[in-house]
DNA sequence: GTAGGGTTAG
């Protein structure tokens, strides 16, 4: 044995028991606590009971535990309590009972801790002030909230619940557990507070969505006159970094450059993060560079900061510093990297560091595999993705989120759909990529029951549902339901941000409701060009040409950027509007003035306002002199407004350049075809429907759909399949008579097939959206009042037949 | 002895 000893040990065995044993004592201790190993450890242990120095409850035996603690692992807490438990007769002392559950529990493995304690006070051993704090570690590393009740309630018992140490515990592991309001009670009660107290609870909220609270309790701190430490700083920076309030961390970080705290590591770290999440990378840089001892966690900061700012570029060149200078890549740092391969679509880089992490034995971390998975099909690569997802021994709700999410963006709604429903675990997540797929698919109204659905499962929205579902509620036009969504969001205190705000602006301004959507534009925090955009389309819609402009030069005076989405929306408003004029000033002004070129999407905006306005001659020279080639859509502009023009000729050229460069169109066809049908070139009109018959061309029947109690009723032209068809029929007969009554003869020149008066008044009488009016008057009590008095619009869309109707002198 | 940094999916 003695020859695989350490040397130092060598030296130090005595060689005569009674003269060296009081120094043998001591040593022998020192050597034990010295040890890094738990080979070491054991030798020396088994040489020191050849000796008989290592007997329960003896200071060696004590010293022999609290060392195996130290070494940390678990093959060294197991053979500290394997030697706890050997004889089953001597008693080993709460000292060492302490130690293991304190090892145990800074292990992660909060169950054995538990469980020893059990044993202890089996055994008939008081705890004691140590005991309690080391366990309730135990405790919320578990996250068991009912086993640190009972350790609280045996605390008061034992009259230990006043100890700052015990009290300091409690607070963080109600905290842990999500209960910070119980951690809040046990400081209020505490007659002696420490600078841990107030730390562990600014912590509690920092991490529990309540920075504000954090922040507040750290200057409250130091009003009370408790100066904080380094661990305070790096709490109360994390919840400025949370807030991302630059103001609040700037003032934050004066405080510490006062009180002369040293910067450490972890400070460091912190403070880059924070600069980082408040969206100033230059004195997140100037921080990192500055420190001289950069750490693989600080390199991970920024490379993580820069992946979620959606920089996925910027963080693969700290990964190259990384690599040429830094420390080795861990597991945090392949998972930024993974993630920004995701994002950038980089197949190569991504696919070297799966390599790299099935290398170096990182694949056992559940969330790097996830990132993997999600990584490939960002790229593209289903097979590749879907093969480490079939090997992956732990698939978590994320790894199945990761997976639909995928199958959405590759446009399969339906496989996404399956996985969906056979999902045995579904969070928040799962529910808003289902319903914003749905959303993109444009299957609006199954969003919408999907959410009914998940709301029916008890589990309630959050922004990025509400996103989805105001876009939803928008393109379908249902008003009723747009303000019942406006009601759930300030109901369940959702943070109208940026995103979400102009999503409501733009449901509202989509459903017919101006000033509602205006109203929430005026309350936004922050408005971004894309707000502005939202809140211009509102204009747009009303064909508001002076109150665009009006908003756009508002946005300009704010310093807000103009992009070229929010020149389309501008240009809308002025085609909307009719206002010719403003619209070529706007358009000349794009690169005069805000030095941009237009875009053809700009060109094709401005085909529309001259078509619309009639001016086929000027929309057909701007298309020839425009500097590049026209695209489907330009030539579509104007066939449109040929047909509204009836200028068959021109219209005949415009489908002619239509049909090369988009011969799948199928507004093509239609629009030809309607166009020789309103010239009553009835010839024409056979030869081109029989085109499309032959090309197996099919027109999608236009519907009109009304909202009704929250419920969205469609029809499509001349629809007899609704279930209160019947009624729906009397009421048209009734609207058909009163409109007879006061004169109203129906222009039958939009309806374009070969038919005669008749049965083109006919048709008319029954087209989707007087079926859509009609069922709505049936049903709604405001609609049977509308009957009579006949005064305004009661749809949420914006109704041809109603304009038909006011326009005969209804209102 | 109690409190502290970077972590995937929508």
């Amino acid at each position: 044995m003695a020859t695989t000893l350490h040397p130092s040990s060598i030296v130090l065995v005595p060689t005569s028991v009674k003269e060296a044993k009081p120094r043998t004592t001591n040593s022998s201790q020192k050597l034990l606590a010295n040890c890094k190993t738990l080979n070491e450890l054991k030798q020396l242990h088994c040489d020191m009971m050849k000796k008989g120095l290592c007997h329960k409850p003896s200071g060696h035996f004590n010293k022999l535990v609290a060392a195996c603690v130290q070494i940390g692992t678990l093959e060294s807490l197991d053979y500290a309590r394997n030697a706890v438990q050997d004889d089953g007769v001597s008693m080993p002392s709460l000292y060492v009972y302490n130690c293991l559950i304190r090892g145990y529990a800074s292990a992660g493995l909060g169950e054995q801790a538990i469980l020893l304690y059990i044993q202890m006070v089996v055994m008939g051993m008081v705890p004691d002030n140590y005991t309690f704090p080391f366990l309730l570690s135990a405790c919320s590393k578990t996250m068991k909230l009912w086993e640190g009740v009972q350790v609280h309630g045996t605390a008061v018992k034992m009259g230990l619940d006043g100890d700052t140490f015990v009290s300091n515990s409690l607070i963080h592991f109600y905290a842990e557990c999500g209960k910070v309001e119980l951690g809040r009670k046990v400081f209020d009660k505490m007659l002696e507070r420490n600078v841990v107290s107030w730390t562990s609870l600014i912590n509690g909220y920092a991490g529990r969505d309540m920075a504000k609270e954090a922040v507040s309790l750290f200057f409250q701190m130091v009003e009370a006159g408790v100066e904080p430490n380094p661990v305070t700083m790096v709490c109360v920076i994390s919840a400025c970094a949370k807030l991302k309030d630059l103001e609040l961390g700037k003032k934050v970080c004066a405080y510490i450059c006062e009180s002369g705290v040293e910067l450490n590591a972890l400070m460091v770290n912190a403070l880059v993060d924070m600069y980082m999440k408040c969206g100033d990378i230059c004195s997140a840089r100037r921080i990192f560079e500055e420190c001289t001892d950069k750490n693989l966690v600080m390199y991970n900061t920024i490379m993580s900061n820069y992946v979620y700012h959606g920089w996925a570029g910027d963080a693969l060149v700290i990964l190259d510093e990384i690599l040429r200078k830094g420390p080795r890549p861990d597991k945090v740092t392949m998972l930024s990297t993974i993630a920004a391969c995701a994002h950038l679509g980089d197949l190569s880089v991504g696919k070297s560091s799966h390599a790299y992490v099935l290398r170096n034995g990182l694949e056992g971390w559940d969330n790097i595999l996830n990132a993997i998975v999600d990584m490939y099909m960002k790229c593209g690569e289903r097979g590749a993705a879907c093969k480490v997802f079939e090997h992956m021994p732990n698939k978590t709700v994320v790894t199945w989120n990761s997976l639909i999410a995928g199958l959405v963006r590759d446009g399969d709604v339906e496989s996404a759909w399956r996985i969906f429903d056979e999902m045995q675990e579904r969070d928040l997540v799962s529910w808003n990529t289902m319903i914003n797929a749905l959303v993109q698919a444009s299957m609006f109204e199954e969003a919408i029951e999907l959410f009914r659905e998940m709301q029916n499962q008890g589990i309630e929205g959050d922004r990025v549902t509400m996103v989805g579902i105001a876009s939803a509620c928008g393109y379908l036009g249902a008003l009723d339901l747009a303000k019942w969504v406006c009601t759930y969001i300030e109901k369940n205190d959702i943070h109208m941000d940026l995103q979400l705000g102009t999503a409501v602006v733009d449901m509202f301004s989509r459903c017919g409701d101006p000033s509602s959507a205006m109203h929430v534009f005026r309350r936004m925090e922050e408005r971004d060009v894309s707000a502005w955009t939202a809140a211009i389309g509102v204009m747009a819609m009303e064909g508001n040409t002076e109150g665009a402009i009006e908003l756009f030069n508002e946005m300009l005076k704010q310093k807000v950027k103009p992009d070229d989405v929010v020149f389309v929306a501008l240009l809308s408003a002025c085609s909307h509007g009719g206002s010719v004029d403003q619209g070529r000033q706007v358009f000349w002004s794009m690169e005069k003035t805000h030095r941009t070129s237009p875009q053809i999407v700009h060109y094709g905006c401005m085909v529309d306002l001259l078509g619309r306005a009639g001016l086929l001659e000027e929309a057909l020279h701007l298309i020839q002199s425009m500097p590049m080639e026209p695209n489907d859509v330009m030539w579509g502009s104007l066939l449109a407004a040929c047909r509204k023009q009836k200028n068959v000729e021109l219209a005949h050229y415009a489908a002619e350049k239509l049909t090369q460069l988009a011969p799948e169109r199928v507004g093509v066809h239609v629009l030809l075809s309607n166009i020789y049908a309103s010239a009553g070139k009835w010839t024409d009109v056979a030869r081109v429907r029989l085109q499309m018959k032959e090309k197996g061309v099919q027109k999608v029947p236009g519907s009109s759909s009304i909202e009704v109690h929250g419920l969205i009723h469609e029809f499509t032209s001349g629809d007899e399949s609704h279930a209160e068809n019947t009624q729906i029929e009397l009421m048209l007969q009734e609207i058909n008579c009163r409109l007879s009554k006061i004169g109203y003869v129906p222009d039958t020149t939009n309806v374009l097939l070969d038919v005669d008066e008749q049965e083109k008044e006919h048709l008319l009488s029954r087209h989707s959206e007087k079926l859509a009016m009609a069922y709505g008057l049936i049903t709604t009590a405001q609609g049977k009042l509308q009957l009579e008095t006949i005064t305004g619009i009661i749809f949420s869309r914006k109704d041809i037949v109603l304009v038909e109707i006011i326009g005969n002198g209804f209102s």
